[in-house]
DNA sequence: ATGGTAAATGCAATCCGCTTGCAGTAACGC
DNA sequence: GCGTTACTGCAAGCGGATTGCATTTACCAT
């Protein structure tokens, strides 16, 4: 089932900007902000509101074709492309901005530990570190 | 040293403010957001702005007297006494928003792996959880 | 191919958490 | 007490994100 039958069989259709936004995020190496995403695709000479932008990021999101992630202190969120990626986490220089992918996860054991020490049942969990690049140190 | 000295020995005043937004923080089971500060500030008859609340959290976070902390998918910060606790964790019902402490910390050996393999110096990390209180379920 | 309908868009306005500027107030060392 | 300067309140501002509404457009049924 290709990104286009997804978007049908949810009563979604795909459109002009969608396709826009799809093609960024595909080429984009690290999360973009909706704002980034926003003036890559002026950059590209695409027509569309940013209002546009946040509604297509919504949509895509509840489809689960991409993932929004928030990190440490930003005050924004990201989105990055889901596409059989393995879920994982990020680390972001104090210095430059520069998002750098963590390709680990940590968590299943601990989730099982506190899921007995609370009762809760867990459902997400966000981690993100900071810190200096090698550049920025 | 108590609070009042850490106050003066940075150039800082104990205000009846200050005493204020410290009280109702030492009082709180969960971390407070300034809003959730301020609506408790109101119940005790304390007359007192909003901006001043931010404020004297900020001043109390450089002080290192409070943490702040940013929960998943919340849109705001909250802050908490440190007061002698050691550094830890929280997990927050989808429900009911309930928050919850998790008094254990798995990054330690996390860090210097990620450390070794990105060339970051890795400063903060932000770890949250989310899920269904028991209540909730 | 075309017409109907519901999704998607653009624009303006709005919300919300948070910050800043500034004039007046008050803490506290002398 | 007095003077310095941190602190406060009020108003305004900011940036990210959301909402209302009239118009456009995708795409299914015919």
């Amino acid at each position: 089932m290709d990104v286009n039958d997804e978007l049908r069989a949810s009563g979604k259709r795909m459109t002009r900007t969608r396709r826009a936004v799809l093609s960024v995020l595909e080429r984009s190496q690290y999360p973009l902000s909706p704002t980034e995403l926003y003036a890559q695709l002026k950059k590209h000479k695409v027509a569309i509101d940013l209002v546009t932008v946040y509604r297509n990021l919504v949509a895509l999101k509840e489809l689960g074709l991409v993932t929004q992630l928030e990190l440490h202190q930003e005050g924004q969120v990201r989105y990055e492309m889901k596409e059989g990626r393995q879920h994982h986490h990020h680390i972001r220089c104090k210095g430059c901005g520069r998002i750098v992918d963590l390709l680990l996860c940590p968590l299943k054991k601990l989730t099982a530990v506190i899921e007995k020490e609370t009762r809760f049942v867990v459902g997400d969990h966000s981690l993100e570190f900071s810190g200096w690049c090698p550049r920025c140190q």
